[in-house]
DNA sequence: CGATTTCTTGAAATCGATTTCTCAGAAGTT
DNA sequence: AACTTCTGAGAAATCGATTTCAAGAAATCG
């Protein structure tokens, strides 16, 4: 009883392969007694029709891809939930691949995505130039990039209004008082630094405050990139630091500590993301909050939708990220 | 040139199929020069097996599942690399289920696994009792269970001692003084629960304590539960809590900082797992930790020799935790 | 009532790979 | 030289589902 085959269940139920097939996928009228002794026949002896076999008549899966760059950043899981609970809703399931930021694992994945056909790829894509999504689009396997946009490639993109937001919090400092203030930076390969970046210089300019070079410095979005960066830029004695991804935030707490600041006493601080995660563990703190399940989940449907319309033109949907002012008086 | 088939290489090379088919596999000896003209068809059309159709014939799949259950635990994204690295160093590739402890999810999860005829799964069960893998089971699919075993299933399981690791943090708290430990404990439903909560009971017999069942609270394995525990023990005045999970641990620091209290001055407090999340923010804390990758590394592999070798009487592989003592003189 | 349409159902083709079968020609043996 | 043994390669079977095609029964209609 290793495997149960359709054609065993045919047996069972005296009837044909072809009439199973009509019952489970309701296709067409089949009488009421084939289909009932059908039913009892999968019921007892436990059929589950096998997927390789069906996708490979049908040319088409169920089952989405979720590749993401790195999943010890609680954003990304945020994220899949979306993904998972809007992909289910409609009868998909979703496959989850870590790339940890690496171009080659990132490449690969793409291919095992391919091999497998399968319906869709929601994607964060390490890098905006470099990332190359044509073993998808030659096979006709629809993308949709999240959090990140691809550039040259004209796909479906889901993100928050990066620059909006940095250029809020920028003018949120410079509101409080602040006048040198410190921007730590993302891995510049990701859209949403550089359009972070872009927002950072936007509030100053509009502030009528001048770029300074030296006090932008770049980390990977991790603790450690977050608290070396943080910590170059303490030597040039900013009154602010903005940190512009959640584990960089960390980092520069963490570097503020070393270098025997406080937050919000000696150094103001705004950070990135939310922290639900810190609850109570971390000082008050002003920070750029990103709807993160409804990013998962609006790339979820972007991807649907676009599974059923191949050929609509791309669609970019841009969500708000919105400032949590949380700051005691200083 | 939407898919290419093994077909349309066979014709660009001049050669058949099962030609083809025999260069890609490296079976059997092909003159050289078909084995060259095949291989530039294969470049030039930029072919790639249908793994649908490979695997339905070869009845064999070269992906694994991996389904945990609490994807925002970061616990259990540590575990995925570990998975991951030893599956990809075997030619395997892993996709990732996320169940949130919810018993139907996780049967879905496990049909989703049969119905692609994975190649084996590893699986963190909700429920040491309730949690069925039949499904898996009838159909040949080997699992092994990660962090947690499953009672009444005879299957591979690679765990950390956390009874061991439990009685010795418990050993430790009355080593420095503390009479009235507090224990957090987890759902019931797991193994890891029971084993720790025995640990903790195993510890106080050594040292000559009474096991009071007040002193001890169970929460859920997450952040909010852990901070309820806490609070129900706090109102008993114990001179230390011990916390038996990540995020529990954090939430049982949130429930001292609510209640006024501090550590170590005010009560001792010993954790769960490695917190290199919290760097530099956590108050010094002894904790146990778990080889967490390696927890994962080496389920995969117990996975990859059960797919080997399947009729080897199963193997609980059990790794150590050990206590990190990191404490501040009272 | 006979002709035509509509329903049900089973037989057979199909998806794209791998693997078994078969056979022609090369190589080896005595 | 005659016979056996290898070897390499194509033809065809196979995996397990869905879907087209064909046929007989039932229903509709003039």
């Amino acid at each position: 009883m290793q495997n149960v085959t359709i054609g065993d269940v045919a047996k069972a139920a005296g009837v044909s392969p072809a009439t199973v097939s009509r019952v489970l996928n309701a296709n067409q009228g089949v009488a009421d007694e084939l289909r009932q002794r059908v039913v009892a026949a999968v019921d007892q002896l436990g059929y589950r029709p096998n997927s390789q076999a069906r996708s490979l008549r049908t040319r088409a899966t169920s089952v989405l891809g979720l590749i993401i760059s790195d999943i010890t950043n609680p954003f990304f899981p945020e994220i899949a939930r979306g993904v998972e609970d809007a992909a289910h809703a409609a009868g998909f399931s979703v496959v989850l691949a870590n790339t940890d930021e690496d171009l080659a694992k990132e490449q690969r994945y793409l291919e095992v995505a391919a091999a497998e056909r399968m319906a869709g790829v929601v994607l964060a894509p390490a890098s905006s130039a470099e990332t190359d999504i044509d073993v998808l689009r030659s096979r006709g396997i629809p993308v949709v990039t999240v959090d990140r946009r691809l550039l040259g490639h004209p796909v479906d993109s889901v993100t928050v209004d990066n620059l909006a937001a940095a250029r809020e919090a920028t003018l949120h400092l410079v509101g409080t008082g602040c006048r040198r203030i410190g921007f730590v930076g993302g891995p510049l390969a990701t859209t949403t630094a550089a359009d972070r970046l872009a927002g950072y210089r936007d509030g100053l300019a509009e502030a009528g405050l001048a770029f300074d070079p030296d006090l932008v410095a770049h980390g990977d979005y991790r603790i450690d990139g977050g608290r070396a960066a943080a910590k170059r830029l303490l030597q040039l004695t900013p009154d602010a630091l903005f940190v512009s991804n959640n584990l960089m935030t960390i980092g520069a707490i963490t570097a503020l500590d070393d270098a025997g600041l406080r937050h919000p006493e000696d150094i103001a601080l705004v950070g990135f993301d939310d922290q639900t995660w810190q609850t109570g563990l971390l000082p008050p703190l002003t920070l750029v909050t990103q709807p993160t399940y409804e990013l998962g989940k609006q790339a979820a449907t972007a991807l649907l939708d676009r599974i059923r319309t191949p050929e609509a033109p791309p669609n970019d949907v841009v969500l708000p990220a919105t400032l949590a002012v949380h700051e005691p008086r200083r």
